[in-house]
DNA sequence: TTGAAATGATAAAGCGGTTTAGCAATTTAT
DNA sequence: ATAAATTGCTAAACCGCTTTATCATTTCAA
């Protein structure tokens, strides 16, 4: 059977607050004695709480949710890593939730993990679902005073919120593609509404300012951020423009144009010079190796999480913009 | 503040015991009025029950540990989605470990999970770790009496575990790259000791042996299962071997294989019929694409969880090894 | 009618801890 | 020697829910 406190009071013939006192380091007014005692026949038992009723006695529990689109996504396992590794670094743990990008499940699986007593949710959403501005985020926000912190996504209200620079993103690439001579530039960015996909146009429009090329609408197309968007894309590009370069503005759109090419049987670097955003680390393994706008996951997570417990102690709300840098490799050619 | 249940039964004017009968559905006598009443109560004031209180009471959580060496992995991150959805679909939750294969770290947290009162734990030993037969798994084993099911390793204890059958992975690649005339094929395999890697290998020879073609030591090597193993390796395989054709024992080297080649200015595909392990997704985007053995891995996660509540619920000890396949694509070419 | 059975509801113990207030014994200061 | 302060420890309430045993009332059959 599993060894309780009780147990443990029993066997040092002590009271259980005195065990519960010594256990949790409190500093009380106990013998060292009964100190050592109390914890050599803890250790020596192994004794471990449980941990059901040291949250119903304290109300906290040490627990983050952390509610994700898809874990199956690199981007987001990636993110969840880091998420967790630096959870588990202060002693907290992470209650995971995929929602499989299902509207209902977001709000619905908020409340279950609230009834799990988490300490604060870090919140991921589904880019499907942020494009209105987040029902999802300002519905639970209204009944819960729970910490929470919104993970890779923007919105104007004024909550704790961390995420890319996307707008800075989007300038980096496009000026790098400029500054080698392109000026035909096409951009595959997401759908109209996901403030990240706007975001990087954004930085994309205003690179070409700067440089005094004149926007042409022709150029810009959207996708899913998804394999068959780059499939579907790369197609029209090749049909309707003169690009020289192209600046995906995710990873996977990129592979899925480069299948659509190899069926083709085109090479698609050969055609035109090519920049991506994620830098995912196949990346490297292609030749030539691409560039990529490189977002730090790494950060964003360890950030996300000390902002959590700042906003559990502190009760403030913060916002965070990170930095984003472009990974310059191979190509992107000189036209 | 939050809503418990002594208020509930407070507006409702009954005993908390009534209402905990009505909320849980239990079959007890109480009126439809009342029923009605207090499930309206509960609704409109939106109650969620403390799970840390129930899970006290009752001595079940209806959470499951998942042990994982490394989310961050693709491999694992898919399981973890299988395993994660399975559970969901199940009314149970998923309370993740990341190990970042750290062997300490894999005992000392499954001790945690054990604290959490999780009802049971799903382990995916970390490849590293289990070659010895698992210290860990057989450490935890003795103490603990807690359902559990060892995911993707095997071992020779009679403890409960479901993995997929590398003899026949082996053999099918093999017995591929022979149907198209090769005699000979290089292999590299994982490290010596990992139950998997050998496995594979086992198959490689199996399926030589029944062509009548004779092993050749010199065509094996191990490497790590990642991307610099495949670096290394291949270079080796050129510079070694007469082959005509490889078998790499997981993608990851492959990929490693194919970045080596490509800065060496030579093309892998060209030079060699390939077959990998694991179907990537990424060998759809290749050219040529790429054919590797197929591992049903959302089979294995949603088998490990039903394999899971069987053992908790009816206390018996399984096994199972799921079948593979090979995905041919045009990677294996005839000779 | 009356005793048995069925119905409707509850009190109270228990799950395994934390924490506050307080008591007794010892030490210190005067 | 005595009051005050300090030290060492514990009783008991509480966290929010489940569950068993029990009781009062109503319904039913004979």
């Amino acid at each position: 059977m599993k060894l309780t406190m009780k147990d443990i009071a029993k066997m040092a013939n002590v009271s259980m607050t005195t065990v519960s006192l010594v256990l949790n380091n409190k500093k009380a007014r106990i013998s060292q004695k009964k100190i050592n005692e109390i914890k050599k026949i803890a250790a020596d038992n192994n004794y471990i709480p449980n941990s059901s009723a040291v949250s119903l006695a304290t109300n906290e529990s040490k627990t983050i949710g952390v509610v994700v689109p898809n874990i199956g996504n690199p981007f987001y396992s990636l993110l969840l890593k880091a998420i967790s590794d630096a959870l588990k670094n202060r002693g907290y743990y992470a209650l995971i939730i995929n929602t499989n990008d299902n509207h209902d499940d977001e709000s619905q699986q908020v409340q279950k993990l609230i009834s799990r007593g988490v300490d604060g949710i870090l919140l991921v959403p589904s880019n499907d679902l942020f494009s209105q501005g987040s029902t999802v985020v300002t519905e639970f926000l209204k009944d819960i005073s729970l910490p929470f912190v919104l993970v890779n996504a923007e919105t104007k209200l004024k909550i704790n919120q961390i995420n890319f620079d996307s707008v800075e993103g989007g300038f980096l690439a496009t000026q790098l593609l400029i500054q080698k001579g392109h000026k035909k530039i096409a951009i595959i960015t997401g759908e109209k509404g996901y403030v990240n996909a706007d975001d990087r146009l954004k930085g994309y429009k205003k690179a070409l300012e700067q440089n005094h090329i004149n926007f042409d609408s022709n150029l810009v197309f959207r996708g899913k951020y998804d394999i068959q968007s780059g499939n579907e894309n790369i197609t029209k590009i090749i049909k309707d423009t003169e690009a020289t370069a192209i600046f995906f503005c995710n990873d996977l759109m990129l592979y899925g144009a480069m299948q659509k090419m190899n069926q083709l049987k085109l090479n698609l670097f050969d055609r035109y010079s090519i920049i991506g955003y994620d830098d995912t680390f196949f990346n490297e393994i292609f030749n030539p190796e691409v560039s990529s706008v490189k977002q730090d996951v790494n950060k964003l997570g360890s950030d996300a999480v000390i902002m959590m417990l700042d906003v559990i102690k502190n009760k403030v709300v913060n916002q965070s913009k990170l930095r984003v840098e472009v990974n310059d490799r191979e190509s992107v050619k000189q036209l």
